[in-house]
DNA sequence: GATGAATGAGATTTCATTCAT
DNA sequence: AATGAATGAAATCTCATTCAT
């Protein structure tokens, strides 16, 4: 029946990523993730053959389950469908210390890391893509206002992901208290 | 007496307020601010005992100058207050950068650096209680919604720093535009 | 599991003990360590973390062979109880090398090795404890001279295992010349 | 009248003398020494023209003076003799921290230094050729007992100038102590 | 003469990666 | 498959010494 197994691949990423997270990716140790894991370091070579490997998988992981979930979304009502979007960002606030991060992955030294980042990267064009098409039917539909430059609408909406729960509120509702104050404004009607 | 410095000590905290910028706290190597500067890498020891005391130093200048501007803002009227605050803060961009490092530095190597992190944070606390004082005249004086708590309007208040300014506008401009979006949402009236 | 040690732990300790012996505490250096082991110096680090670990691991386990020894010896008869501690510090000689030396031991640096010097301490006031017993003993009896204070008695008996056996005499046969000296004196009677 | 006088030769040798005393010479270090001393580290340079010449200049200001103060010994009576020499050697203890080390300082690098290590080793050679004349006289007088074999008898009284004056007695009082012990021993008569 | 500053050589330490059991 | 151990390359830091004002 072999030896125990260490850790799963899962457990692997999964505390990868918690750590790029709070450390950020240029402090992100194998040393340091072995150090949070059950298994040996060396273990870790069994799944990915070096560091940039593990960064790239954590990074494509996020990805995938981002676009995953921005997929469903209905784009029929532009605000609705914000709306939703921003919801799930939410659930994936993580994506947003990874975008900056990719292009920082020392990718000379593995394909597979390289292959990884490109699909990271082309995934988060998808994921801008589908924005961009959003803003622009709400501001065909005339639901947003015009006075101001689409992309400084789109800023700020993208800011809203990164704004930290600090109350620790329910996702869906802190999400939905951002979007509230990002389409109706702070101000007293 | 003794020989022309290589650099000032301004020179230096300037080189490495850029490079934590542009690379974030965690890539930031004294290496690399060598590599940013005339003169040997062993020369920055002559000023800073290690990066820590180097980023500390940084964040603390850079958390004095916010200070100085934010206390020459006028509190009578609240909203007025804000859309100042919101101009300096923008100015000072660099600022949002090392709020969330702050924490980051590790303090146990080094005296000089816990004491400056110290500092930052004591500074951080005041600027938060300019904040809150502002935020909570302009309710009382009925000028922000109060449908939807005031830390959610002071946590987006804040976030809006944060914005990264893409497409470059001067940065009254564009504290202007995001002020406008904050008060009076994105929505078309 | 795992490659074969290059060296034992002992092996390591044995080696930094006759290094600390030979040059004194501070001129001991992992690069000197290492060059007297086999394998690479960065070895040594995935045991201690540093010099001061490994010379206050040297430091306890002398303490601790000597403790040891000094525990099984008869008190009854005092003045054959200083005899045969003579003999067990003689053979415990390295022991004089580190008493001077553990307050040197710069244990700002690690935890380990703070605590390991204070075991080093107290197993030393111990046996001052034991030197103290025994002398109070010997003068109770009669003995020892009384118009001397004792403790200048106690301070040059403990000197005597510092006296460097230059001839290489086996160390019982030394022991006991010193002892016959302190006892009787260098002078013809 | 030029710029004040940072500090005299006198003091760089009194302040290096201590710290070596007190470290070691492995662990003595210029940049230690200026930080006890008024004046710049460079300063140094004006006296010596490195590390190595100042460690040999406070050795050999140390030599010259225990060996000024043996020479006006009377060594007509062997046993007075010692009794003087005990004394005089109690005084200039720091010299028993620098005999082992005299020989560890890195001549290749200074002539003048290579020049004083070797005046300090002569003098020392001068000082034992000193004591074993003495030890000899005694011996023929048969003052000094004949059934241990004098080198023993030599080592012993050497350790005593080690012995470390715990209670602070005044040096003679001390030296007097020890030297009734060392000849008349410490058994009960 | 005194010194503040610069600097390179070397010491120390860390960590990704490989190896052998 | 899992891992304890080894290791070299690189990062970090210290210090003796030189330089220029």
């Amino acid at each position: 029946m072999g030896r125990k197994r260490a850790f799963t691949e899962d457990e692997l990423l999964d505390t990868a990523e918690s750590l790029i997270v709070q450390h950020g990716y240029s402090s992100f140790h194998l040393k340091l993730l072995a150090s949070h894991l059950p298994g040996a370091r060396s273990t870790i070579y069994q799944y990915y053959a070096n560091k940039e490997e593990v960064a790239a998988a954590v990074m494509k992981r996020a990805m995938v389950r981002a676009l995953v979930k921005a997929g469903s979304v209905d784009e029929k009502d532009p605000i609705k469908a914000l709306q939703q979007l921003l919801r799930v960002y939410m659930e994936e606030a993580d994506l947003h210390y990874f975008l900056g991060d990719a292009r920082k992955v020392d990718v000379a030294q593995s394909k597979k890391a390289a292959q990884n980042v490109n699909e990271v990267l082309s995934m988060l064009k998808h994921l801008r893509g589908q924005l961009d098409r959003i803003f622009d039917a709400a501001q065909k539909q005339g639901t947003i206002r015009s006075d101001i430059p689409v992309f400084v609408l789109a800023s700020l909406f993208f800011q809203l992901i990164n704004t930290p729960n600090t109350l620790q509120l329910p996702p869906h509702e802190w999400a939905d208290y951002l979007f509230a104050l990002w389409y109706e404004g702070s101000g007293a009607h």
